[in-house]
DNA sequence: CTTTGGGCCTGGACGC
DNA sequence: TGCGTCCAGGCCCAAA
């Protein structure tokens, strides 16, 4: 499910109600899903202080007092829930994960169904050392993200552009969607070698994976199924798709005769849709 | 080193 | 109603 701007919704809905709260009750219902969940998780993380909550690439990171952090990846189909006025005990309903109680009484629930989340507890200090984090490529809504690494990032590659943006050592939180968005915005065809798409179209790409990532984030995200802020609400940016889904429907701005073009177009690559139009981009 | 393909899981949509 | 097939927002790892 999860890209970046969900990921970051998802964080900023946690902050106010996780943050300088005491964690009363922990429990973890599940050994395993994509990783093996720590045994002593649980009882590690109870009684300590929520210090802050904040996003690396597409990783959740509840940060807590003594040296500790709590990792939370959303995979394909993971949310984290709140409830308000929780019980001190949980009764999982299926695919809760793990179950956080706070001081203010209210609790969050992680729950996964499709398992390909992640949750690992890690001391702070350790934690750009950790397997999954210490390989990630830069933040593309950084401000030292620009045309001129991005051009960097591409050049001497022979793989598709897209399936380079899909690479989280070479830059992080663009996923399925965004990767076909962003690509769009900026003209440039999925198929292009990456290692051809000019200085300028880097530049180009460059703004439009931090505008559609805005965009994105602005409209809370993209609900295609899943996702759910912590709130329980959805994000709307699914309504704003240009090609993303879309095959065989008019693009954004389309003049031509979609009777005869067929619109766009889906493909795939690495196993994976990818969707654009051949007309606007090259 | 880079690139490719399979695997991990569940559940919903679809065709018969 | 039921059964089989395909597909899905991510990531890891082995093999070429």
């Amino acid at each position: 499910m999860p890209e970046l701007p969900e990921v970051e919704t998802v964080v900023r809905g946690l902050r106010t109600p996780l943050e300088t709260q005491k964690i009363t009750a922990a429990q973890v219902f599940s050994a395993k899903i994509r990783t093996p969940i720590p045994v002593h998780l649980a009882s590690a993380v109870t009684g300590r202080t929520i210090i802050s909550v904040a996003r690396r690439a597409k990783y959740i990171l509840i940060h807590l007092n003594d040296d500790l952090t709590i990792i939370i990846h959303l995979g394909m189909t993971g949310n984290i829930r709140l409830v308000e006025k929780s019980p001190a005990t949980w009764s999982p309903e299926k695919h809760d994960h793990l179950f956080l109680r706070l001081h203010s009484k209210t609790a969050m629930v992680f729950s996964d169904p499709r398992r390909f989340g992640v949750l690992d507890l890690v001391k702070t200090s350790e934690l750009s050392q950790w397997k999954s984090i210490r390989d990630l490529g830069p933040e593309p809504l950084e401000r030292n993200f620009t045309g001129a690494v991005l051009k960097n990032i591409l050049s001497g590659r022979k793989t598709a552009v897209k399936l380079a943006l899909l690479n989280q050592s070479l830059l992080v939180g663009v996923g399925n969607i965004y990767a076909s968005e962003a690509l769009f915005r900026a003209g440039i065809s999925p198929l292009r070698p990456a290692l051809k798409v000019t200085s300028a179209q880097a530049e180009t790409l460059c703004g439009a994976i931090k505008e559609v990532l805005r965009a994105a984030i602005k409209a809370g995200g993209s609900t295609l199924k899943d996702y759910r802020h912590a709130s329980g609400e959805i994000g709307f940016f699914q309504n704003r798709f240009a090609v993303y889904d879309r095959a065989g429907a008019a693009c954004p701005g389309c003049t031509c005769d979609i009777a005869k073009t067929g619109g766009i177009k889906r493909l795939v690559q690495g196993g994976r849709s990818t969707f654009y139009c051949p007309r606007k981009q090259s």
